[in-house]
DNA sequence: CTGCGTGAAATTATAGATAATTTTGCGACT
DNA sequence: AGTCGCAAAATTATCTATAATTTCACGCAG
């Protein structure tokens, strides 16, 4: 498995990454390091680190000697996220363009085949993550594929949070536009097609647990 | 001081972060936990946590077992952050411009004399700096601020590395213009003008410890 | 009934101790 | 001379213990 080798700290990092991304720990509960470290039977000291390593990429925030939160979000925050995507990702597009092959843009179709496919928001998530590395990763800058990496994170954090249960299958054109735009080895359209793509932000009426409904937003590109 | 109300894990990071981009401690070096920790007369566990957060400001890079030495820097890792300061700080200024007031623009403008007048890097980098969050802080965007900071901070490092000693006072005409072109509204050519600012590199011949020369590069702005 | 101390319980932050791994120095062997 | 291996030293990662702070419940006064 993945975690050999990790350190604990790191390990318990990624676990609760997951658990904040898929809304499984809801916003603004306390992680409390005891609890936490019972549960993966070790001691505090590692579980501080990974607090710190959730901090950092936003998704916790602590404050001094009151512990440790899941990080809340609104309306400005996934709105924030979506525009430093659109920045970020076009930037490193027209990096990796030069690079990519017919090969990785034929597995960014297929990623792209099999989120239309997809039934849930978690696979769909997974496949669109998958579409947007494999045509960014070739711009060899892993500075800015990682900051990319924590704002998807971020986004697919919103997503969980708008689509708990249901999901409604959906082909993705701008993907198909993207991808035909980089074949005829178009990058400024895939680049403006990209830009706009990341910045769309899907909106949906939800039930709240008060019984209400409110409009939910979430990125969804 | 500003320290009090912090943890020691912050103080220890930030003292050391200030040391990294000072190059006080050279890249590649090892960061050795018990050392550090006596230096600060604590015990070694928010050493550790100070580790973690350097890590996630590209400061330092840990390897398990193995520990923490400070990030190296290359040709390209200066490239990638000025790109991506030129994608980012563009993002911010359109979304500040609507909130400049005159008032800033003139702290902004004080800081730009500021930065002509210093006669070493390291004022100099002080009043840039300000200019650069000056204008950019009422984007109230703080996800995207803080990754600025934390790309100024490269920024500065690789500055350090160039201009370890000798400075030359020049006037910033960049800043000027974009000062002007904010004041008149037009906060396209102010953001052209930033961009373009941001990512030039200056290039400059230094002695290296073997005594050759080579050229070293630093972001400028 | 509401607001305000007060003290117990929970929790965080740090210190000190231990186990496990890596690095280093040195000597034997080729 | 070079290198291989082993043992000692240094270092990292984790655990256990302690001090200090915060939270929470409860009772009392206004």
């Amino acid at each position: 498995m993945a975690s050999t080798g990790d350190t604990i700290a790191v390990r318990i990092s990624k676990e609760l990454a997951d658990r904040i991304i898929s809304g499984v720990i809801e916003p603004g509960s306390r992680l409390r390091q005891d609890h936490v470290a019972e549960e993966f039977n070790t001691s505090h000291v590692p579980v501080r680190e990974a607090f710190r390593r959730l901090e950092a990429q936003g998704l916790a925030i602590s404050e001094p000697r009151r512990g440790v939160r899941v990080a809340s979000f609104d309306l400005g925050e996934v709105r924030e996220v979506a525009e430093m995507r659109a920045a970020l990702e076009v930037l490193a597009l027209r990096h990796a363009a030069p690079h990519l092959t017919a090969s990785i843009l034929d597995q960014a179709e297929e990623a792209t085949k099999a989120g239309d496919k997809s039934r849930n928001v978690r696979s769909w998530e997974e496949a669109n993550r998958t579409f947007h590395r494999l045509i960014l990763a070739p711009c060899n800058m892993p500075r800015l594929l990682s900051a990319i990496d924590d704002l998807h994170a971020a986004s697919a954090r919103f997503l969980f949070a708008a689509w708990r249960s249901e999901w409604e299958t959906r082909t993705d054109q701008d993907h198909r536009a993207i991808l035909s735009a980089l074949r005829q080895g178009n990058t400024e359209s895939a680049a403006a097609t990209l830009g706009r793509h990341v910045q769309w932000i899907g909106q949906k009426p939800v039930k709240t647990a008060s019984g209400k409904t409110r409009d939910a937003f979430a990125i969804v590109g």
